[in-house]
DNA sequence: TTATATCCAAACAACCCTGTATGGAAACTC
DNA sequence: GAGTTTCCATACAGGGTTGTTTGGATATAA
């Protein structure tokens, strides 16, 4: 048996399923946009024809459903968990930020992504308000299990989720220590108490540590 | 002289120039994301021809760097001039929150259409980047000019300014009075300090009349 | 009035995308 | 092994977009 022979029976056929042409369509979402995602173009990308996405998909249109389904069942679903769960509010808040870049908890390349088409498609707004609204209304619970007034731990809420959201809308381009080195002040600006230096440092040291782990996995 | 005579004299052809494409050109990047600038759809909704597009610009891409030039002197130049002659940090930072709702001074739905623009197009981004640079500087300004330390100050900038974008970017459906209610806690949130009664109470009447004003404009 | 420069409409070529129809290859079943 | 189902590649029809060409209409100037 030859190299050839090897090869042909190792690789006899790469069979196609849904997830194959979500996962290309997920990745082309997130880097070009809803509108760059087209049938030719992940044909193409994956090295299958359009006749077998149309096998497989009744449409287009079924393809996006399902690019927006899994964006509501993948992001959010942490957040919520973590901060439910969360014992302090120092922990709560250092953890809402750390979910945000942590690529096994939120898929923000997405997130950005489906907002952008949230944009042009009313549809997908109306999903991605009634997410928005519950994300806020478990950070506000934070805020009150740890004895803010309910009305400023709502207005605390919207401003830590209107910041987290408008940073990562802006794609920024700025390293973990920079942002890390003004962790105490934007802790302080956003509850109005200072954050406690054990919590703040042992958080400082996993998450970067964390990152830099995760940046050398896409060496 | 009958009607039919007098209309073709009133009209008697609407010769167009660079600034009616810009302006289609401006209100379908707002309503319908940059893929949709396209010079045939332009075309139809000033009722011209594509030739005649192609006798003012040399390609599409000259309208869209003509959009990104007005986007880059439109937006932005009122947000430093208000911040910068801010008498009071109260009157700074309310002005700011006016300034991205009057359409005189801001253009809010273009400020989102040119940020979705930016994540697909590289040099669309560095141009944001540095706008944003720029203004999250200003901000900073005005709090250090009222007494923060200049490392609380920026990172109290930081926080206002991505509040601000995320706020829009979320696309929020929520009335004036809704906002106005909590303008309070807001100012506390964003300042750390209290809102003067006076200050707020005056800019909450004329924020209210003038969107009410500018509301009925639209009909 | 005639000549010239502006401005624009219609037609054309080249390209890309969606969705369907058709036929064939691979796997699965009996 | 023959028949059936699963899966997919190719070809086609219908539509849409960019950019160029060509000719004509309008305004301007001589």
């Amino acid at each position: 048996m030859n190299t050839l022979e090897i090869l042909t029976e190792t690789t006899p056929k790469p069979r196609l399923g849904r997830v194959d042409w979500l996962r290309a369509a997920m990745l082309c979402l997130m880097e070009e946009g809803i509108d760059a995602v087209q049938i030719t173009r992940l044909a193409t990308s994956i090295g299958a024809s359009r006749g077998s996405f149309y096998w497989h998909f009744k449409s287009r249109q079924e393809l996006l459903d399902g690019l927006l389904d899994e964006w509501f069942a993948v992001n959010g679903k942490r957040i919520k968990q973590v901060l439910e769960h969360a014992g302090s509010l120092d922990r709560g808040v250092l953890s809402f930020f750390a979910v945000w870049t942590n690529p096994d908890n939120f898929n923000s390349p997405l997130e950005q992504a489906v907002r952008d088409w949230a944009r042009l498609d009313g549809r997908v707004l109306k999903v991605v308000r009634g997410e928005d609204a519950n994300r806020i209304a478990v950070i506000a619970a934070l805020f009150e299990r740890f004895d803010y007034l309910p009305q400023e731990a709502v207005v605390r809420a919207r401003v830590l989720y209107f910041a987290q959201v408008g940073y990562f809308a802006m794609n920024p381009k700025e390293v973990i220590e920079e942002r890390m080195s003004m962790l105490d002040d934007y802790f302080f600006a956003f509850t109005g108490k200072v954050l406690d230096p054990t919590v703040g440092s042992t958080f400082c040291r996993d998450w970067i540590a964390f990152s830099k782990i995760n940046s050398s996995k896409g060496d």
